[in-house]
DNA sequence: AACTTTGGTTAATGCCGTTTACTTAACGTA
DNA sequence: TACGTTAAGTAAACGGCATTAACCAAAGTT
């Protein structure tokens, strides 16, 4: 039973389908990220990709999960890079390797932290109504969430941050975060949870306001300003 | 001489095919504001749209900047509200008026804070290259700009907060700060232009995460973290 | 050897943006 | 008032798009 072949040789279609999305959203944005398109490229006809994907939909989501994929695995080096180097370090490694990475990707990340793609599965699927299909997508996205998240329980086992208790925490937050906290089988204060959370905002927030070009009104290197973001999320950790 | 007469029809014109545009935003997204679709809800043809913009990126222009006029419009009808508050409560109303109406209006909102949209002109315009074109969607843009802009300079007038002082800032974004303050012909230190462009950074960070909905990773309300994120603006504001 | 599954094809439908050539009515003026 | 001009629409066509249906060959399975 070569079945065990098969799936390999379906695998590596699939990665490839993925390369060339990829590579036309690079060169010519997502709108050339076409069937079409993309059957040119590989030697195919458009309609040969209904056999890798349900339609184009699907086909962008996956596409975002090998992004999700590739930023992290882009992060994961540079904390390599700086393993020897002290927490501190590694967080400004991971602040500034996020926005480098999304400065140097503007269309991919345009694609997982921009406007939202439509959601997996068509609506109204029978029998799952709205339940979870966790896709490729989810779970890439899940395995970057990981990581910053993995960054945060490290420094607070090594040298914890002052953090809001729980009972200073407003009670309609402070359910929602112990929601995610055993969602995530996390063993952290509701506290520091939150505190991820608001240094994720700012991060994510900066970076974002960057890659789109929305400080561009005031600012033609917005670098320095991003370098203020950074502080203000070390100064709430307590660098 | 009824030109004026005719200037008039055909500002209406516009103005029903940006109404007409914004409609199908709404109801179905970017995607299905097609030049055929806004031709046939207005008992048209297609080619007809092409006698009052270039093509559909054009169109689409114009409307971000008709969404621009709205925020603002809906953002000054809020501060009139709560005129006769002090300071603080209209920063805050015009804050949480930023948001409700990014959450009431995702799509548009996508359109005008999300990825951003092609420039105005052909790439390669003969005799400006790279010069502003300047067109309704700018103005728009500089309008709502200067909206905060003017509720900084007053509480600046009326209430000075701490801001850093020249020497504090670093040189590179120092010499950027003097040069958009005396574009813009500001008569602010650089330390408030700056504060200014860390709040504008952390609100629509906040909000775009929001309305885009990266958040909800973790929050299915995440209400709460955008009033911890105003708090943090309040606080830097000296409330 | 016969059957089934996989992965491809061609042809067709109905969208889309855009261009071309043509019409019609209103306007401005000699 | 007659005449040229301009503004604002039309129909027809081109090429590209996603998607579907019908078909086909090769490989795997029994």
């Amino acid at each position: 039973m070569s079945g065990a072949r098969r799936e390999r040789q379906r695998a590596a279609t699939i990665a490839e389908i993925s390369r060339t999305a990829r590579r036309l959203l690079v060169e010519d944005g997502i709108e050339a990220v076409t069937l079409r398109a993309i059957a040119r490229e590989m030697g195919m006809t458009a309609p040969a990709l209904y056999r890798y994907f349900a339609n184009r939909d699907e086909l962008l989501r996956h596409l975002a999960g090998d992004l999700y994929g590739d930023l992290t695995d882009f992060l994961a080096a540079r904390l390599e890079e700086v393993a020897g180097d002290g927490i501190e370090a590694r967080f400004r490694a991971a602040g500034h390797g996020f926005r480098r990475w999304s400065l140097n990707h503007p269309r991919e990340y345009g694609m997982i932290f921009g406007t939202p793609l439509p959601p997996p599965g068509a609506p109204g699927a029978p029998g799952e109504d709205g339940a979870h299909v966790h896709d490729h997508a989810d779970e890439c996205g899940a395995r970057f969430g990981m990581f910053f998240m993995a960054l945060f329980t490290e420094l607070w086992a090594q040298r914890p941050f002052p953090v809001p208790a729980d009972e200073e925490i407003a009670p309609g937050l402070r359910a929602q975060l112990a929601e995610y906290r055993d969602h995530m089988g996390i063993a952290l204060p509701l506290g520091c949870i939150l505190v991820y959370l608001q240094c994720w905002v700012l991060l994510q927030g900066a970076v974002s306001l960057e890659v789109f070009g929305h400080v561009q009104f005031a600012l033609a290197d917005p670098e320095p300003l991003f370098a203020l973001s950074l502080d203000d999320i070390a100064r709430r950790l307590g660098f």
